[in-house]
DNA sequence: GAGCACTGC
């Protein structure tokens, strides 16, 4: 043991609080010694129950591998007996192991089989503040299980750099009793940090070749770290560094999570010259490169969310959080002191949050639903949270888990048993995102698990085919003999993989084809995982000779039930636009082999950054779908009915057989006879969308409308129908009865539809009450308009309007009125000679004071009429 | 410029 680590200075404060209560968090920086020396204490206090485990958790498998073996040396043990690991692909356990260093993705995995995590008494969880999705669902769990029918488990929580606050009152017994933390010190050499003093307006990359630049010009020793946010940042970086002029050779590198192994090992290899890496998060957590004396951090990192509305990815370009760049700055000094600088302003830094979003508000969270469902943990939105995450994200994944047929339809006792389907229990044993698990579930009825299997295998890692800019055209055409197949993306894939097993996973070749040969190792890994797990004894065994050529329908069946609700439908012939469910639509990638198919499912939906700032939805991995296949297998999903729409080019109502997958138009049939009522209904609607005039919907039809409106608003006993936007649909549907063009709608006349709304006696009624004229003394006509007020409350919105000269209104002594005197005229008043004056309702009042005023004027201006 | 951080069962 290495007793001279600071973490042994606080080694009697963890074993004493241990042993009073079973939780406890240490925050302890790097260098600390933590990871090996933490479990090596709780092994020898004796603590434990004789033969049980210590489990560790990691957040990578080359850091569970790698710790392992460091503590299996230190003990001098073999690595697999006291001390081992368990990480996917490969179990270095035994039944003597005490100590168990494993991927947070394994103990969860264990969880299923051994839900009180019998044989281990104590559970580490190391690196906790990265806030892994699998660590906070961990936690979640193993403190349930404590909480219940392990009081005796112990529970350490180590992290970093963390808020230790919320974990300790998470993990505490009551909100006043928070679990004890302790802090130990690390074991690293100062950094300095360097803000910018304003803010610069060039490029990132500009900015940070600057600082590059002026570090070798101070004359500072050491290899130095550039972070930027990707791929085109680095590349940026790089031409700009390369471009400016040094004293000295400098070695510049890329490093970033797609290059090939070969690649990455260059930027730890030592170098004659001095070493820039320019790296993205790769190098914040997952490799660490030896001699680095300064950091230049550009502050920024590409974040993937899952958008939980509309169950898209995203990757956002954000500025990383403090707790980030702190562990960014740490890369300077790990062997001598070292320099940080920043690329953003010191009261930037202030308003940067704390930490980064845990994953669990980010990420995805079906294949963690259908796990705690398993559980009998129904409601996951509820389930003790050290963080919720979003609701949306929650319902969104359990919908999906329904489509599935993953979890029943109706769960709502609420018993602790699950609700799992028969279906959900066989994906629950895959470790696959449950679309691809439920794929694989399909595979085996319709036996083409091969070929399933290796679709998941080819997703569930980095890309296997890397990308390949214009210049390598080579590259582009040699990838063309894997694009045998119009049917699916797929396909390519599994061609390339093909390709690179036949040739025994050479590098040289593959490089060549484009193909990544690590990466298609790893997919075989994955692939044979699969199969065995589904040819388990549990499982269901399949065909010995299956071919994936064999079942090409099968196959795209099969991947039709992982991605129902992903299905897409192309606008048009030759278009790469298309419709989904849920009012979304998107982009099919432009190297997809599906060229002509109308109806497809992507198996990636994701939204980039488009130029100028816009975005684009853009639909990846997609696979053909015949119509047939939704009829047979999504019945309850597919509506069908008649429609009659308005064809505005040909401005003529069309019947159509619309059939729709939920919301989304899937099939259309042009039918030869319409329905003569929908048709007039069609076309009702069509005018009112302003899509073709009717001349015969003219004033007069519209006055008649007018004037019922009037007498309902002020006499509604009368019992009046009403003209609102429903009624007029009505009359004008019932006069277009049978009618399918414009044209021929144009020339029926209209008023008898409306009027025959009213009964004989309604419309005598409307005559007298609503009159179109006005009799003046004298014998003398004069027109009523009724006109639309801004009031409907006040006689039903409408007021009959008379233009009337001034002089012929000095007969009246009371205001002229319609509807049994109860509605004023609105009278427009004209000088003689046709120049209105005024308006006025009340003509005695005008007549008394502003009139008096108004008649010398007119008297000189027009002697020949009378003035009274 | 329609484009790509990182893990893990």
């Amino acid at each position: 043991m290495q007793k001279e680590l600071p973490i042994w200075k606080i080694h009697g404060e963890i074993l004493n609080s241990l042993s009073e209560g079973n939780r406890l968090v240490v925050v302890a920086p790097t260098g600390s010694g933590k990871t090996t020396q933490v479990p090596q204490m709780l092994l020898d206090s004796g603590q434990l129950k004789p033969n049980s485990r210590i489990v560790v958790l990691q957040p990578r498998r080359v850091a569970a591998r790698s710790v392992a073996a460091r503590v299996a040396w230190e003990r001098n043990v073999k690595l697999g007996d006291e001390v081992g690991y368990q990480i996917r692909f490969d179990d270095q356990t035994g039944v003597g192991t005490r100590i168990c260093f494993v991927t947070e993705g394994i103990l969860l995995r264990w969880l299923q089989d051994n839900r009180t995590l019998d044989g281990i008494s104590a559970v580490v969880f190391d690196e906790f503040h990265e806030r892994n999705l699998h660590s906070d669902v961990a936690l979640g769990l193993v403190k349930q299980i404590q909480d219940t029918s392990r009081p005796d488990l112990k529970v350490l929580v180590m992290s970093a750099t963390l808020d230790s606050k919320s974990v300790a009152e998470y993990l505490g017994t009551t909100a006043e009793q928070p679990c004890p933390v302790l802090t130990s010190e690390g074991l690293t050499f100062p950094v300095e940090v360097q803000y910018l003093a304003k803010p610069d307006s060039r490029p990132v990359w500009d900015v940070a070749a600057q600082h590059v630049e002026d570090i070798i010009q101070s004359g500072a020793d050491g290899d130095i770290l550039v972070f930027m946010a990707g791929m085109y940042e680095i590349n940026a970086t790089a031409n700009s560094i390369r471009a400016g002029s040094f004293g000295e050779k400098l070695a510049v590198m890329s490093l970033h999570g797609e290059l090939s192994p070969e690649d990455q090992d260059r930027a730890f290899a030592p170098n004659p010259n001095r070493k820039v890496v320019v790296a993205t998060n790769v190098a914040e957590t997952s490799i660490t490169i030896e001699g680095i004396r300064h950091v230049v951090d550009a502050g920024q990192a590409r974040v993937a969310r899952f958008d939980s509305e509309r169950g898209i990815n995203t990757l956002f370009v954000e500025d990383i959080s403090r707790a980030s760049a702190d562990q960014r700055k740490g890369r300077a000094g790990r062997t001598a002191p070292g320099i940080c600088h920043r690329l953003w302003t010191e009261s930037n830094h202030l308003n940067r949050p704390e930490r980064n979003t845990p994953e669990i508000q980010r990420a995805d969270l079906a294949e963690v639903v259908l796990l705690l469902h398993s559980l009998g943990i129904r409601k996951a939105a509820e389930f003790n949270w050290l963080d919720k995450p979003d609701p949306t994200a929650v319902e969104r994944a359990e919908k999906l888990l329904h489509v599935l047929g993953a979890i029943k339809e109706n769960s709502d006792d609420n018993g602790q048993t699950s609700d799992l389907t028969p279906v959900g229990r066989k994906m629950l044993r895959l470790p696959l995102h449950p679309r691809y698990a439920r794929i694989l579930v399909e595979a085996q009825d319709r036996g083409c698990v091969k070929a399933a299997a290796l679709c998941a295998a080819l997703v569930s890692g980095r890309e296997l085919l890397s990308r390949v800019g214009r210049e390598q055209r080579h590259i582009v055409e040699a990838r063309e003999l894997f694009e045998t197949s119009q049917q699916s993306d797929f396909y390519t894939l599994i061609n390339a993989f093909e390709f690179a097993r036949k040739n025994q996973f050479s590098t040289d070749l593959c490089k060549r084809y484009g193909v990544q040969a690590q990466v298609a190792r790893q997919v075989d890994d994955t692939y044979r995982q699969i199969l065995d797990i589904v040819k388990s004894p549990r499982g269901k065994e399949t065909g010995p000779q299956e071919s994936v050529a064999e079942h090409p329908d099968a196959l795209s069946r099969c991947l039709l039930t992982g991605f129902v609700d992903h299905l897409c439908v192309r606008r048009a012939q030759g278009t790469l636009e298309a419709d989904l469910t849920e009012g979304r639509s998107g982009a099919l990638m432009r190297e997809s082999v599906i060229h002509h198919a109308t109806m497809f499912t992507a198996a990636t939906i994701k939204e980039v950054d488009g130029k100028s700032g816009s975005k684009t939805t853009l639909l990846g991995l997609a696979t053909e779908v015949k119509k047939e296949w939704l009829d047979e297998a999504y019945p309850e999903l597919i509506s069908s009915k008649v429609e009659h729409i308005f064809d505005r080019t040909h401005k003529r109502v069309a019947a159509v057989r619309i059939t729709r997958m939920r919301d989304l138009v899937i099939a259309k049939q042009f039918l030869g006879e319409v329905d003569p009522d929908a048709s007039g209904h069609c076309l009702a609607e069509a005018h009112l969308k302003g899509w073709f005039e009717l001349p015969l919907f003219n004033h007069d039809v519209k006055q008649f409308m007018a004037r019922v409106n009037m007498i309902r608003g002020v006499l509604p006993d009368l019992g009046l129908p009403v003209f609102d936007r429903a009624a007029v649909v009505r009359c004008l549907s019932e006069a277009f009865f049978g009618v399918t063009l414009a044209k021929e709608a144009q020339t029926l006349p209209l008023k008898h539809s409306f009027e025959h709304s009213l009964t004989a006696e309604q419309l005598a009624v409307v005559g007298a009450f609503a009159p179109v004229t006005f009799i003046w003394a004298g014998g003398k006509k004069v027109r009523l308009t009724y006109q639309e007020t801004t009031n409907p409350a006040k006689f039903g919105g409408y007021v009959p309007e008379a233009q009337v000269k001034l002089q012929d209104c000095f007969q009246f002594k009371n205001h002229p009125r319609v509807c049994e005197g109860r509605v004023p005229l609105r009278l427009v008043m004209a000088s003689p000679d046709g120049k209105k004056i005024d308006v006025t309702e009340e003509w005695p009042v005008f007549r008394k004071t502003a009139y008096p005023k108004l008649k010398p004027g007119y008297v000189k201006k027009f002697p020949s009429v009378a003035w009274p």
